[in-house]
DNA sequence: AAGGCGGGGTT
DNA sequence: AACCCAGCCTT
């Protein structure tokens, strides 16, 4: 198919105002696959903003594929500790194993062979292969889907998978064949900056002649989606043992929130709990299993609110009757009290303990 | 096709 | 309070 001259006015538009307008961002333009990579993977679902310092401190802490590679996971989790989603961080560092074993540490050049690591779906394959391999592929992502909705009035929801082919073929459609590397950074920088979800700054819009929901003044009925996620609510109930010094805790393994972080011993309810349900719950002796007898104390609750969940957290201090509580290092991990902060924890546990000990 | 996975900013 | 962010994976 023929390019349509609108197509190359639009991208030439685009790439005209990019150059004027971009952000100066650490990892703009860097022709290193392992620092484009990195940076993509942190910016998925994540605002700059929200990213930017943890990029900086991820590149100080594996300065190469190599030395992400070598590290052990509960590391690249600390790095990424607080940042959310992650399983990015598992993949990241997966995937930095992976280019070591099937690729012989030399970062895949071809959109298929990008494809294949751990954690990359279509759209980081084509931002790592338009922007530092040059490749023709089109990023897109919640910027792209904005603008290209507005700029077409494109109806089809976006969650959809005739709505994700449509977008895709759009974007194509419009790609700098010469240049899609600059080309892609330029529309979402300009989903960023300008057409951005609320209150789109048409006024500053290169595009705003060509748009048709500019024309129709009706940006705010666009992308259309049609899923929405009802959070659901959970009911926590950690206990923290603190004994001479040293505390217990434990790897959250199973496929959940927070997989592989780590956290105090836990009681999941149907509802919520109180002190004197607690007592009485066969978990609790369960958990404990020597335990003679067990005092719970009341510390914090948090309200943990996430966008899939909400989760109502309690946190008790636990004493026994017994001095000696051998067998509890062999459901949890012992440690002095003090070295919990160099374990990966989520930001709730990271909240109690902030209150504990300030 | 649908649901799960974090945390924080904007309006 | 609702929405959504340089998405990906599993079921």
């Amino acid at each position: 198919m023929r390019k349509k001259e609108s197509d190359k006015l639009i991208s030439n538009i685009l790439q005209e105002w990019y150059e004027c307008h971009r952000r100066i961002l650490p990892w703009r333009d860097s022709k290193d696959p392992y620092v484009v990579w990195v940076s993509e993977v942190i910016l998925q679902q994540t605002r700059v903003s929200q990213g930017y310092d943890y990029f900086l401190r991820f590149m100080e802490k594996f300065p190469d594929i190599k030395s992400l590679a070598r590290a052990q996971e509960d590391d690249v989790l600390k790095a990424w500790q607080g940042l959310g989603y992650y399983s990015r961080a598992r993949n990241l560092h997966a995937a930095a194993r992976q280019v070591m074993e099937k690729f012989d540490g030399v970062f895949p050049s071809s959109h298929n062979d990008i494809l294949l690591l751990k954690g990359v779906g279509e759209y980081t394959a084509a931002a790592v292969a338009s922007i530092v391999f040059g490749l023709p592929y089109p990023v897109v992502d919640g910027n792209v889907y904005r603008v290209l909705s507005r700029l077409f009035a494109i109806e089809e929801p976006i969650d959809s998978t005739s709505g994700k082919k449509l977008f895709t073929e759009t974007a194509t459609s419009i790609l700098d064949q010469q240049d899609p590397g600059n080309h892609n950074q330029a529309i979402m920088e300009l989903g960023a900056l300008i057409c951005t979800p609320r209150l789109p700054k048409c006024q500053d819009c290169p595009l705003q002649s060509v748009c048709l929901a500019f024309e129709r003044k009706n940006m705010s009925d666009f992308p259309v989606k049609k899923g929405k996620t009802i959070p659901k609510i959970r009911y926590f109930n950690y206990f923290h043992i603190e004994q001479n010094g040293y505390t217990y805790i434990q790897k959250r393994e199973h496929p959940d929130i927070w997989k592989n972080l780590y956290e105090f011993p836990l009681i999941e309810t149907e509802k919520q709990s109180d002190l004197f349900m607690l007592q009485d719950h066969p978990g609790l002796s369960t958990l404990f299993q020597a335990a003679d007898e067990i005092f719970l104390q009341h510390k914090l609750r948090l309200r943990h609110v996430l966008s899939h969940q909400i989760i109502l957290a309690d946190f008790y201090r636990v004493e026994f009757s017994k001095q000696e509580m051998s067998g509890l290092e062999k459901k949890f991990i012992k440690i002095p009290a003090t070295s919990i902060s160099e374990y990966p924890v989520s930001r709730l546990i990271h909240k109690y303990l902030e209150t504990i000990y300030r």
